[in-house]
RNA sequence: GCUCAUGUAGCUCAGUCGGCAGAGCACUACCUUGGUAAGGUAGAGGUCACCGGUUCGAUUCCGGUCAUGAGCUCCA
């Protein structure tokens, strides 16, 4: 007999050798009709497999992660079953289940259109309702290579010869169609209720530019058609959120051919942008930093001496003057750098924390350009801090609360990474190894949860990156803190200790928007374009109902101008919805209505955006309201 | 940079199986002075991304370039 500990902590006695279904069933029949598998002690179980010792099981549905997992990863097998019985010739690659769905790549000697991927579509229907079940066989290393030869599949072979010596080699059969899979998968593939193939894209084979570009499908299912209709519903209202859309719509930006990656901003764009700025100033004063601004041209020669030329130099641009080679800044370092060189700098005087709203340039790729999230052209809102060592903890900690205040004010959800050496970087290991434990430190006092990112750091240092989400769920890098031992010993950089001898400074680097253009890019979808009223490019449009109130329009208008709000009037010849719903695309916070009734009794009706007609007041009460929500900085 | 797709008026998009290009919105003028999400009439607006080729004739077919989108790679 085993002990089962179950998720709500009671515990049951079952025979040796029991299924995770049997328990699912014994539990409740409604729970063993939705059940996909179970956690184990940890591990991932699917329905048929046998527990025989005591264990701590938590039945899996579609409403976990793990089971949805399991569900679309037999998804994706159902699309390479498909796709191998239309055409027989296209190679396998690899298919795993992803956030939102799946995917499997292909090596086909044709183009996946639409057409192509609508046969596919309708082909996997058909598997589903054959119901075919999974079964899992295992095989020894030398026959598991033998049949993925036999069965012309190269990408397996290797696959397989790049296994652990000890891997055990698992195959899962569904009908005619077998794959290579460490699993777990459903019980037969008629579970798949809803599914659909979203698009198809190029995918080197295991990721290296340097190989092959297979072709990836990409799908996601569900356990019932309603829930897929609803998936696909919020796909289409995120897309309305696209901040390239808005920011056309509202007039914030362009990006135009004559400057791919070079964003324009506009008038309304300057005052978010003009806004931002203003508050992340008053904010670094506020947390002991001074601002300086380097210039965006330096010598090439800096760029040597800081190790940009030897790790950087592919994504950096150049110019000549005076027939000297100078470069247009990648980062700000190298600048902030001379600053603190320009003169000698005492114990007693560090931290120095220098801030610098940086422009710098970039060569992106061009396939990787996405309107404001990835450009060629940002403002950093870099700062450098200068520190003895042991100052090093209270450092990192000051600038993760800094950045955990901002983004908490924003109301943005965000994940944090620590990235470490990659292949291609300076200094020695000890110093590494010192830097990356001194971030582990300060994440760990701060109590934030990270995932490791190994091999991800600056070519100079370790890094903590916080990544904020898109409408639809991409993670943009935003905020990061970057330490280094290396730029102060290179540009030999110096304090004064105690002692009268001199010493080394450590580093950070670091940005808390990350890139205004970025930032900016995430507010847009954040907010669906409807900002707050402190960082709305219009907080106030004034209507009149006719020309009648025209002055008294006016009157109003300086009235709020004396108040530093930022109001627009519309006075054209139009009727009053017309004008309201003009306001209301523009996503304007506050609308302020007036006719006759107004003018006569000296008051205003005021509608919100979201509230709609909240009455009359007068004008020193908006003002009032208004200024609340801006010195508030109220998310609505 | 790579794979695939796309590029027609300021915006959103029709259209031409090769014969001098269309709608709605926006814009301008006139009529309308109207009370909380679209009043009416008229007008203006396009070298159909760019460069070449095929053709009597190309926005349409072919090739190249540029840009954009999805993804890969890369990264704030």
């Amino acid at each position: 007999m085993v002990n089962i500990r179950l998720k709500d902590g009671t515990i049951k006695e079952y025979e040796s050798g029991v299924t995770v279904y049997e328990i699912a069933n014994d539990i409740s029949g409604g729970l063993a009709r939705v059940a996909l598998g179970a956690t184990v002690n940890g591990k991932t179980f699917e329905l048929n497999d046998k527990i025989e010792c005591d264990s701590e099981v938590s039945i899996l549905t579609f409403n976990d992660d793990e089971g949805k997992r399991i569900f679309r990863h037999t998804s994706s097998h159902i699309l390479a079953q498909a796709v191998k019985r239309l055409y027989p010739d296209v190679k396998l690659a690899i298919g795993p289940a992803i956030e939102n769905g799946f995917y499997y790549d292909f090596d086909a000697d044709f183009v996946i259109t639409q057409e192509i991927l609508d046969k596919i579509e309708a082909e996997m229907k058909k598997v589903i309702k054959e119901d075919l079940k999974l079964e899992k066989f295992y095989l020894p290393r030398d026959e598991a290579v033998k049949f993925m030869e036999e069965k012309g599949e190269p990408y397996k072979v290797e696959l397989i010869n790049d296994l652990q010596e000890d891997a055990s080699i698992s195959f899962y059969k569904q009908g005619g169609f077998t794959d290579l899979c460490a699993g777990p998968h459903l019980q037969s593939t008629g579970k798949v209720k809803a599914i659909k193939l979203l698009s198809v894209a190029g995918a080197y084979w295991r990721g290296n530019e340097n190989n092959k570009m297979l072709q990836r499908i990409y799908g996601s299912s569900f356990t019932k058609k309603s829930e897929l209709d609803e998936y696909l519903n919020m796909l289409e209202e995120a897309k309305k959120r696209d901040h390239r859309k808005l920011g056309k719509e509202l007039d914030l930006f362009s990006i135009q051919d004559e400057g791919p990656g070079f964003p324009f901003f506009h008038p309304k764009g300057m005052v978010i942008r003009n806004e931002l700025e203003s508050f992340w100033r008053k904010i670094h004063v506020r947390n002991g930093y001074k601002e300086i601004k380097t210039p965006i041209i330096l010598n090439e020669e800096l760029w040597h001496r800081s190790g940009h030329w030897d790790h950087y130099k592919e994504n950096m641009y150049f110019t000549k003057i005076d027939g000297e080679n100078y470069a247009i800044k990648p980062m700000n370092c190298p600048g902030g750098i001379l600053v603190y060189k320009n003169k000698m700098h005492s114990y007693r005087e560090l931290p120095i924390r220098l801030g610098e709203l940086g422009l710098v340039h970039r060569h992106e790729l061009s396939g990787a350009l996405h309107g404001l999230m990835r450009v060629r052209n940002f403002t950093q809102d870099d700062a450098h801090i200068f520190m003895t060592p042991d100052q090093i903890k209270e450092e990192v900690l000051g600038v993760i609360r800094l950045t955990d205040y901002v983004y908490k004010l924003f109301g943005f959800d965000y994940h944090v990474e620590l990235s470490t050496r990659p292949e291609n970087s300076m200094g020695s290991d000890e110093d590494w190894e010192h830097a990356t434990n001194s971030l582990i430190e300060a994440l760990n006092a701060a109590k934030l949860e990270y995932k490791l990112n190994e091999g991800d750091g600056a070519f100079y240092g370790p890094k903590i990156d916080f990544h904020l989400k898109d409408s639809i769920g991409r993670t943009w890098q935003c905020g990061t803190i970057q330490l280094d031992f290396q730029m102060p010993e290179r540009f030999d950089l110096s304090y004064i200790g105690p002692d009268g001898e001199k010493h080394r400074p450590v580093m950070i680097h670091r940005t808390i928007f990350g890139s205004i253009e970025r930032f900016i890019g995430i507010l847009i979808e954040n907010y669906a374009g409807a900002f707050p009223v402190w960082l709305a490019p219009v907080q106030v449009q004034i209507m009149n109902i006719t020309d009648n109130q025209i002055n008294y329009v006016k009157t109003i208008e300086n009235k709020l101008l004396d108040d530093d709000i930022r109001v627009e009037v519309d006075l054209r010849n139009e009727k009053i919805g017309y004008k309201i719903r003009e306001a209301q695309m523009e996503k304007i916070p506050y609308m302020i209505v007036v006719g006759d009734k107004e003018m006569e009794k000296g008051v205003v009706s005021v509608r919100h955006r979201k509230l709609g007609d909240m009455g009359t007041m007068t004008i020193d009460e908006f003002l009032d309201m208004i200024n609340q929500k801006i010195n508030g900085k109220v998310a609505e």
